[in-house]
DNA sequence: TCGCTTGATTTGATCGATTCACGATAAGCG
DNA sequence: CGCTTATCGTGAATCGATCAAATCAAGCGA
């Protein structure tokens, strides 16, 4: 088979590496996955590496636009591989459980606002913060 | 004078205390000062403090629902006075500068979005990357 | 007004997440 | 196949924040 994720790697400049492509392979499987989510996964997989080295392949597939970082407050920083669309975050205060959120208002979600006088929006991070489904008091 | 700081305080079921009552004072100067910058404005005040005292009041005014926490990405905690109004926040990629963001959708912005079936959304955290009007380069 | 009770502050240690520095390793090219 | 250089792994170090225990003072009642 064809390897998408190794011709991406290629594409940004970066070579192709076990490690990154094991990586990408977590991110797959958990879309949310902090740093130390990713290590565990790979040390479930049987792969040894260190927390450290998941750091530095998390940077630089940030740093190439492959993945994006995001940091809910209260929460280590997570790493997702849906990029390119602007969408959200759900995050269960009580779980801390993420979702993603498409905003309806299509791309550039809530872009409308008042920036101040000069400001240039690069980007909208915007967290829904409450409680899931499975967390939610009885009513 | 009266102190309508104080006033709050006591309200909230606080003490009134020197300390608190001047990091709210530092926090009308400087509208978001994370825990490092309001100690050092205490610090020019000549008031002698620790970090860690600064840490355990500013946590205290959160729980009390006087200040609010907020935690820009790739930034220490900041904490702001301006609660009850559900306004965004821009912060400047380059130089750290954060400024208010009115959403022009009223006091409960982008809680339109399609949430998770069974999220209750307690609070909705929305900040704008970019860079100010200082930083923007000269095009 | 004075003293007591309890909350608040101080101090120092500690923790978790992340970053830095450098030697060891392997990817990719010729 | 061998070289060059990006990448990985190990360890130490940093930064922000939290925890625990001892000291201190706000605000109550006598």
């Amino acid at each position: 088979m064809t390897e998408p994720d190794a011709e991406l790697l290629r594409t940004r400049g970066l070579r192709v590496t076990q490690g990154r492509l094991a990586v990408l392979g977590v991110l797959d499987r958990l879309p949310h996955a902090d740093a130390d989510g990713v290590h565990r996964a790979l040390a479930d997989d049987g792969a040894e590496t260190s927390v450290q080295s998941v750091h530095n392949v998390l940077g630089d597939l940030t740093a190439a636009g492959i993945v994006r970082r995001f940091e809910p407050a209260r929460s280590a920083a997570r790493y997702e591989r849906r990029i390119g669309d602007n969408h959200h975050h759900a995050v269960c205060s009580s779980c801390g459980r993420v979702d993603d959120v498409d905003c309806v208002v299509g791309e550039a979600p809530c872009m409308h606002a008042d920036a101040p006088a000069g400001f240039t929006v690069q980007a909208a991070e915007v967290t829904f913060v409450g409680l899931c489904a499975d967390c939610a008091p009885a009513t």
